[in-house]
DNA sequence: GAGTGGTCTAGACCACTAC
DNA sequence: TAGTGGTCTAGACCACTCC
């Protein structure tokens, strides 16, 4: 044991409480609250040496300080002070998430993994109102905040929304975008979200070592208009990388009786 | 390194990827799929010498485990199948939690840490219209499922309600049924949920190491008949404990236009 | 090749629970 | 008192990134 946390004999009980590694991850998280995202942090050997605690207990502070999300470690390069870009999702907004991260100051991109022609549930049928039809497009995208992995998504359209739709989601870009330049108005009627561990697939996807808990969506998006169902899907998302709020109910937050 | 994870030379590139704790966590995870909640595990060391490796990749492995919300452990007892409540949050519900939880086939239970007359912020004020008043019934109160930690809540109500009303609060119990006994219907008109890091107060209060990430919501619940403001307020919860699903939207999932 | 974080070992002491 | 999980050490090898 170290100096700093063997106090005098007698103080034990009035001091010695909290643990060596939380008390040098307290140390490191105020030291660093100031600095900008993207700073770059000690190595675990460099704080070992200087806290005078061995790499373990180091590396120890440094997780709690990653599942506090104020640090990104990456292997190879390093610690780094983390950012966590804060999306709002609302019932009637936009469900454009390139929008969202833009609005939030990030810089988003996406990847499309995968376009296809499949045979949905009965459930996606009825949402999309397929009455007869049992296949729909589906889309795999993963999308991306600055750079860095945030979310993998499994998006569902009917096929006869716009002529060569397949062809048009394969080229990627935002998918409302697309739907907005066919006159339609893209809304989200229907959210639900959920804190799960990933599953195995996805956690590949998300570049996740084990399975940790992710924040889990399935929504519903209509035409503003005429209640079209435009698609249905869900997803999941990187909380270490963005910070995303449900909101439910009046703004004006208790006012609109 | 053990047998297990050293596969014959010339397939390591094929096979040995995945690290042996989370090879020991994938087994055991098999292992225990089946067994009920509470039911105990091997403990560290027995998992150890099970499998051939050194304690603290055992450690590890249970460590995933927890993460993936399929064990709990108690430090002198040992580990278990953990249960996760689930629980549904929707606008325009019953604000009850005990009734949610006994739904869900739990065991609520509560306890009131702290009833005072406060000065509140000009937000609370807002949300209850107090105007001219700028103070208010503040309750705090901790959530059980089972017999363990799920809630910690800090509520606001205003004083004018009902007589007593601080009296009645500080004896415990539903705070929902204590507003039906009095003739009011509460539901709640808006809600928003987070994933944050708890914060320090709170994770000793919900007995957490550190300040891992929580659930937090904050939420507004007014008479149905009237508009009333009833309530506001805030809670943690711990998500090992308890899924919270927060649904928005129609119930129809798209039929309802 | 040097430095980083990720994993693993063997051994130790501690606080806590249960008997 | 025995057993549990929580913490800590010293030392090692690995995969990876960057130069």
């Amino acid at each position: 044991m170290n100096m700093q946390s063997s106090p005098g004999l007698g103080l034990r009980s009035a001091t010695a409480k909290t643990s060596t590694y939380l008390r040098v991850a307290n140390e490191l998280a105020e030291e660093i609250r100031d600095l900008p995202a993207g700073h770059q942090l000690p190595s675990e050997n460099e704080l070992a040496t200087r806290c005078g605690v061995s790499r373990l207990t180091a590396r120890a502070a440094m997780q709690e300080l990653e599942r506090r999300f104020v640090v990104t470690r990456v292997r190879g390069r390093g610690s780094f002070v983390a950012r966590r870009l804060e999306i709002l999702t609302r019932v009637g907004s936009s469900p454009s998430w390139s929008e969202a991260v833009r609005q939030a100051g990030g810089q988003p991109s996406l990847r499309v993994l995968n376009v296809a022609e499949v045979d949905v549930s009965d459930e996606v049928c009825r949402i999309l109102r397929l009455d007869g039809q049992s296949t729909a497009f589906q889309v795999d995208r993963l999308c991306y905040v600055d750079g860095l992995i945030a979310e993998v998504t499994r998006t569902w359209f009917p096929k006869g929304l716009v002529p060569r739709l397949d062809d048009l989601l394969g080229r990627g870009g935002s998918q409302t975008v697309l739907l907005e330049s066919f006159g339609f108005a893209p809304r989200k009627t229907w959210v639900r979200t959920d804190l799960v561990p990933v599953p195995g697939e996805v956690a590949r996807l998300l570049e996740l070592e084990g399975q940790p808990a992710v924040l889990h969506t399935a929504s519903i998006v209509e035409d503003a208009e005429t209640g079209t169902p435009l698609l249905t899907g869900e997803s999941w998302m990187r909380p270490d990388v963005v910070r995303t709020t449900v909101e439910v109910g009046v703004e004006t937050k208790g006012e609109g009786h």
